[in-house]
DNA sequence: GATGAATGAGATTTCATTCAT
DNA sequence: AATGAATGAAATCTCATTCAT
């Protein structure tokens, strides 16, 4: 990542910086405010360069033009999680409480990255083209689908999970019951007339959503434990 | 709807039609092709005149500006979903069976109709303000909330469903298992390397889906009841 | 031809005219202007609009993008000169004559149309590549050779010619006589300090190329015959 | 010349050079090869330093300027043809041999020298402006109008030659007839389809050329000399 | 109603030139 | 001397909207 995907981190000193590697990162950031906030058509280089307490030529000079800065900003939105989710550590002897681990932290890191969900769909808008150019990006994502299969089995040779479950359509389950939610936020608070994001919301959403994939795996013998001791 | 969310869907006999409602009904579908294929930035007037056979000109006519448009498109995306829920019947008698509806016409509908679903994410990049503004949407949509509760409340009386099961929740973790799968296809497909949409995969999606939400619903008890038999 | 390929004709009575014929006419007597004046990077699309009473708007809505504007301005100058060619009238039956004519033409055509000379030399710079894009060339110039053939067939069979001359050799010999004189001017001028454009010094190189021509291709019995009988 | 106006000709050992003059004159081919290709306007400056292996800052500390550079340039080409010029011998005591000696070398400069041709013809665009700025040009090109008036006028006395020819309108006629042979090359390629560069093709265009020329001079008693004996 | 031209504001992109190190 | 970053002005091109017919 550039440095950090929150909406509107640059953290940099001053607007006299030097550093090119500075300069570069804070377009960056920048560019992913902006594409995230008004898609690539409406986004504006502009705005990315003025965000950036820089001019549009900077833009031009370390990027090229405005599809592969976008582009960039994909892909540092993407090893984002790359990076988050090599750093999480689930205990495959404890297989619920392993997927406990993987439904929380899917969930917080879109409920945390609210640019990460807003760039998924501008790039599914475009259907893809732009990922799909990049190339190399299918190995980077094998390691989550092998995390999930080592906990899945492990349940099942535990007993306490079924069997026959596809990891990249559990791995589907998990993403979606959470980044609906948040991708969808506003329409839903519009048309149910209720706000999903106070604290309280969202804990009430995790524990439904970990409730929901647990019993989805478990065995039915095993089906009796507790899900709500959190 | 204009006439059908179909994508490429006319069906006007030749450009030299008078029907006003043919046109203005032509426009509105190309408009929501338009935006659901481009966003409301990157979307063209000229080319929504173009695809409905027409001139911008009629466009403005009928519709004032680029905005309004959008908003008109907006709100025949979701007349289409709400006559569709409409015309859902939903057996009271067989909660189960209910649910199983629910869950494939949800999901179905996403399948069947790409513009839904990605004019819903369009209008969620902009934060629903088009949606908001237009007002009077919570009425509409109380109706499928009262209906998945009387669903609940006669499961639960029937003693194979739990209790308290908030039904927005319920609802929201239905859309949100079908939502994510078709809206986020592409970025799925180019990191995982695997087409979701075949009918194959569809039919497998369906099931986990359905598998996913009974389980969670069922009283403990019940819940050696097979879900596979379809 | 536009209209008329000199270097500020525009000829429209007035500013807010409506024709749009003449619109795109006079952008294109505009950009021949600019272009044989600046070269195609150095011309500015701005000016082009402006000379010819309109905004880079329109320009962009005739012509599609600057270069293929000045594919346009090209083809129409080449148009120019076709189209005079093709109104010159060589008298077979008297060959000496025929080249007289001949020569005499082609270099007051260059005499009087620099923008020919200007963009003939721009197009060269480019090594053609926008006429070679453009195809279908060599069929319209196939005519101006068949007829110094015919002249040179006439001579020969008279007995005032010699024979094995080649007509696009001797072609090139006349244009190259009067097209370096023009093009060359302004370096000429500067460096032998002499103005080669008053009538007298025009009039005098047409008397010295038609001269050099008819020596060159006169059998040699004929040679004593007189060249400056005019 | 800064060393050679060959198109690509750098000859630097490496990027780590020291000799400020191989810099100089690294830029100043480089420039030469930038303007003859694209003209002034179409030149990049990032391309000329580029290619002399070199950055932009050099460039200007160097020339100034574009506009400078570009002047710089220009010398150096006349300076190119200047010299060659001065090592050309003439035997007087053989005018015709003397007239074919200059004719060949003159074409065969523009031949092995596009890059003249090219700077010629961008300057002429340019209507001489930059050569007219730099004075002092007007001196340096006596020197062959008055060989060629020493040419003339020894053929004039041996009775081979006409009286009356005027030595810049002859230079002109033998400069004109390679001149253009080379610089409109690419169109007339397009236009008659021939490809006129081989070296079959050269050869004949200079016996053409020494053919006419020697036709013009020579006296009509002294003219079944033979000239196709080369 | 219907059409294609017209427009101005603004978008992206380029480039000669300068600056900091 | 040498380098890459930086900049502002200006270039090309686009687009929602309006106008004339």
């Amino acid at each position: 990542m550039a440095s950090d995907n929150s909406e509107n981190a640059t953290g940099n000193p001053g607007s006299g910086e030097r550093a090119p590697k500075r300069r570069r990162s804070a377009l960056l950031d920048s560019a992913i405010v902006e594409f995230s906030t008004y898609g690539i058509g409406g986004a504006r280089v502009d705005r990315i360069a003025e965000r950036a307490n820089t001019n549009k030529a900077m833009l031009y000079h370390y990027f090229g033009n405005k599809d592969d800065l976008y582009l960039a900003a994909l892909q540092d939105i993407y090893a984002g999680i790359r990076g988050a989710e090599n750093e999480l550590e689930l205990d495959l002897s404890a297989p619920e409480a392993a997927i406990r681990t993987l439904v929380a932290f899917t969930f917080r890191y879109y409920v945390d990255n609210p640019a990460f969900v807003r760039m998924i769909n501008t790039e599914n808008l475009h259907r893809a083209v732009h990922l799909r150019a990049a190339g190399d990006m299918t190995t980077l994502n094998r390691s989550i689908l092998d995390r999930i299969k080592a906990i899945l089995d492990r349940g099942v040779a535990e007993g306490i999970f079924r069997e026959g479950i596809d990891p990249l359509d559990l791995y589907i389950s998990i993403s979606a019951l959470g980044f609906t939610y948040i991708s969808n936020q506003h329409t839903l608070a519009v048309l149910f007339g209720r706000d999903l994001t106070t604290d309280e919301a969202i804990e009430k959403r995790l524990e439904t959503m970990t409730d929901m994939v647990l019993r989805f795996v478990r065995s039915d013998r095993h089906h009796a434990a507790s899900d709500s001791a959190r």
